[in-house]
DNA sequence: TACGATAAACGAAAGCCTTTCGCTTTTATG
DNA sequence: CATAAAAGCGAAAGGCTTTCGTTTATCGTA
């Protein structure tokens, strides 16, 4: 086929595309990607430097499309909750993006955005210097580890029948796997800024 | 080659192989260990079932050569500190083994009897039922995301010179990446450690 | 002692994957 | 109107994991 009156490639169809491939099977390949679009697989290369390139697209993406509210008068607890919470919403939408994404630098714009209205809510929060760092590693932290529970195998501890009688007791409490993930989100971001506050606070108020 | 007179595969070999595969490229493949131990690459099938249990293996590995004590009287923070800083330890030995290992169901006794210890501090503290699994999913995910911070690359933001100024600013703070890391998790423990500690008197003491 | 079962190596091959290269044709620019 | 860039294609190189059949040494048992 020579090169057609209208592209078949986009760079958004090529994202929406591979983001279906991942959300079905976890993982995408650049045959399945060209398959699913009906092209072949040395084309992609007119349109995306690879592999990389594409899932740092579907990075900015699915933020984008979990975007959060950040209001005027709003205090930094407030903020802080808004952003994790859709932090952690865009990879609820596409849990199993998560485990593709950890090894690579940050570099989309949005995603750069959302680490900057963290800094300004610490800070006003009244954390300095290298405290501001630290918190926000320990919130990346707690936001990335939950992002990959989501995509964790449904049974994140298999403790065999005898042995570990504490473990397997806490686990039956805890009902099905995603009412276990989204309480534990839950807790977690309330001890996360519990913390933050008692670090503010040293002595009681 | 016929069988050889002594095996000239151990599981122990084949281990520390691949882990020093995984420390040197932050990948192993079944062809380099093969080639590594001076075999071909399906006499391994004869030892393991495949790639994953090698995986699974080294996951036994490095948390039985970071042991965490636990003493008679010790209290429940003593208790989850040594806990968390063992399993952060033996990720830190072995930085690019984390995220090979993410997506795996935790079948090892003994990183299975790490979690019962973890189980058995928190009911000690006084958590109950669901709670209990709610704090070990929020402490096992900030322990997953420094472990992974360890891999990631040095430069885990990078925003551009323009904008993004309190990012910018607090990342100037932060001293070289291994500092901020290492600061980062002391910091984010005392956190949590606050954190959990609010979620049991609600009141202030 | 003889013999069958098991263990542990091998080579070959199937079927994935990413990326590069050269070729063709359309479109846009100057 | 000519030429460069863009956008498709097919072929192929060089990885990867895993399966299969074959060979041979060892071990337990009759």
């Amino acid at each position: 086929m020579a090169r057609p009156l209208v592209p078949l490639i986009s760079i958004d169809a090529l994202v929406t595309a591979a983001l279906e491939l991942v959300d079905e099977a976890g993982d995408f390949s650049l045959p399945k990607l060209a398959k699913r679009i009906g092209v072949s697989q040395s084309s992609i290369y007119n349109h995306v430097s690879g592999r990389e390139e594409i899932l740092e697209l579907m990075r900015g993406r699915i933020i984008t499309e979990s975007p959060y509210v950040l209001e005027d008068g709003q205090d930094w607890e407030a903020a802080l909750r808004a952003i994790v919470r859709s932090y952690r919403d865009a990879f609820a939408r596409h849990p199993r993006l998560a485990p593709l994404l950890v090894l690579q630098t940050v570099q989309d714009d949005q995603v750069l955005a959302l680490y900057e209205n963290l800094a300004v809510a610490l800070q006003e929060a009244g954390f300095r210097g290298r405290d501001v760092v630290s918190a926000i590693s320990t919130i990346d932290s707690f936001a990335l580890g939950f992002a990959l529970d989501l995509a964790a195998p449904d049974v994140v501890w298999a403790p065999p029948a005898q042995g570990y009688p504490t473990l397997t007791s806490a686990l039956t409490h805890a009902g099905p796997s995603d009412e276990r993930g989204e309480a534990a989100f839950d807790f977690g971001l309330e001890i996360l800024i519990a913390g933050l506050h008692s670090r503010l606070q040293p002595t009681a108020s």
